[in-house]
DNA sequence: TTTATTTCATGTAACGTTTCACATTTTACG
DNA sequence: CGTAAAATGTGAAACGTTACATGAAATAAA
């Protein structure tokens, strides 16, 4: 006679090794217990195959071993890293992680916390463009790349000293005329401080410089038409560009090429965020890295409070250069 | 007095409504109830901020509305298009996704299949390399890429179909001299039917062809000699190659700009996949596109057995040809 | 051998839901 | 207006754990 119908449960085991419910707890728990009443109730539950459900401990203990992770998708690099090095930090700890693609979509990111909520997560990670989300007072938060108040700490790289280094890397491959291109998020976001940063390396540098910042909405074409402004007897007026993405650094060294300018002997390319082909061969360009998995630690480590400090309002990791092709050096 | 302490749970609700704990999961759960009833309920969840602990109902139900995945990372483009569409998928029918980055090794594999099972998802998807790997009766499983048994159904692309096109493909376009090159894992998964697929596609058009096999222990660098081998007096012997992936099309690529041979003008690639810049510009080369949002659909369609038909041991998706700059069309 | 003390298995209550038999109220009909 | 039938709210039991108070057995002391 079968009976596939159901999982064997604590008091199954109790039954089948002949001892109390609370006895198979504690072995399953590895708490004291007489060597004679281990072995039968592990021989229990290796007959029956038994496991524990995580469901029935999760209410008992009101912890869940469980939390959210809400970026926009897994199809853009930086993000898919980003949801990589966070499952790592949180598989190493015990801790499952439910991902959440949020599309950039400001509703569906609330959905999804309330989901999280509902499901009684310890905890969740978001790197979200919800500039009024609403998160309950007793689930902790992390944010990436966003400061969301005071109570809420945020995690991102250093991205004053990151557009200050471009600038400066720039300056040194010989650039007297530079550029920034920004598009994306008009949100007042941590990455915003690129722009501050880059402003603050011209100036130090000493080298003219121009911005073209292009919020959500506004088509890619824009860019492509700024720089054919600046495109004299055949000659771009800069010699160097900084993107606000590698990304987008990618789309303006096509652009670029159409526009008969070639890369990097005539203009140079960094960009930002330390995207790879393929995830681990070489840069697409050459970047301002952003410390990936040191930024998914430290939002665990938040996360789960491992130190019992006051959280921060921000943690700021420190980036590098590296070369990608789109630069001399 | 605060009572931030913990959660408010339906007996509150029911305390504050004056209404019996029944009534409470009857508008939760939107059955049938007193229109007044429904009010004063609603406004006890309102004023409470009440939500429910799917803990507490999975345990009940014995359903969870989780579903785990298990993929080796979100770092490799293909692995982190899967990953985003069939969050999706699971996400329109009110499922939660557990992401398991299983690195490709086989005990994390199947210590991510034990957790899930502990932790009572309603189903597994895995694109998984352990050979033994043990999933229990009642859990449903579906694979990806790798057939695991007459009860476990497995979604690939035709490998196949995708193998022969790249052959025509190649023929279609000039070549006359082309080989196969693989790497990765020696396993006997649907991926392998490329080789096949390939030899298939050359004898019919008539074209000559040759295999380089490399497992998973070989290093790269045999592909260089095999090429370096090949070359006579500077030319290549090979007029077209189809790499088993786009990223080894693009390291072979990389190779041959090394070894003085000019891609498409000396040698065409076909790689497989459909890997884009920044997972949704351009293609990174000419390449056999798998499905994968068609994937997707279909390993979420077969986890939740929604259509009660018994499970096909495998299901094939079309491959279509992509043009990306490899090829000379 | 008896008593005091420690050790450790036992079984029940509780976690927050859903369900179902039961009780109560409302509606319909004669 | 009274009774039967239909409609609907109630509260206890159960899901599979954990924790704790209880009691039994084993050990140590007298």
């Amino acid at each position: 006679m079968r009976r596939e119908t159901s999982a064997p449960t604590m008091k199954d085991v109790a039954r089948e090794a002949g001892v109390a419910l609370g006895t198979v707890s504690k072995v399953v728990n590895g708490l004291p217990v007489g060597e004679s009443y281990r072995i039968r109730v592990e021989d229990a539950i290796h007959k029956l195959n038994y496991q524990v459900n995580s469901y029935a401990q999760g209410l008992k203990a009101n912890k869940t071993y469980t939390a959210a992770l809400l970026i926009p998708n897994t199809i853009n690099p930086f993000f898919a890293s980003l949801a990589y090095y966070i499952n790592i930090a949180l598989m190493k700890r015990h801790y499952r992680m439910i991902l959440c693609s949020t599309d950039f979509d400001p509703l569906l990111e609330q959905e999804y916390v309330t989901m999280a909520q509902q499901n009684k997560v310890d905890g969740i990670i978001g790197l979200t463009y919800n500039p009024t989300l609403i998160v309950e007072e007793n689930t902790p938060f992390v944010s990436i790349d966003r400061s969301m108040g005071p109570h809420i700490p945020c995690v991102a790289c250093d991205n004053f000293a990151g557009g200050q280094l471009a600038a400066e890397k720039l300056a040194d491959l010989g650039c007297r005329n530079v550029a920034f291109l920004r598009n994306g998020s008009s949100l007042d976001n941590e990455p915003n401080k690129r722009k501050a940063g880059f402003e603050n390396g011209c100036l130090s540098r000493g080298i003219s410089y121009e911005m073209k910042i292009l919020d959500d909405s506004a088509p890619y074409e824009e860019f492509e038409q700024f720089l054919s402004e600046h495109i004299h007897n055949g000659k771009l007026s800069f010699d160097g560009l900084f993107c606000v993405t590698d990304r987008l650094t990618y789309l303006i060294s096509e652009t670029l090429r159409r526009l008969n300018q070639r890369v990097p002997e005539d203009v140079q390319l960094i960009g930002f965020d330390g995207i790879r082909s393929f995830g681990d061969i070489d840069y697409r360009c050459s970047t301002i890295v952003q410390p990936v998995p040191e930024i998914a630690e430290m939002c665990v480590e938040l996360l789960l409070q491992e130190n019992m400090r006051t959280k921060p309002p921000l943690v700021c990791l420190p980036v590098s250069y590296a070369y990608g092709g789109t630069t001399l050096g």
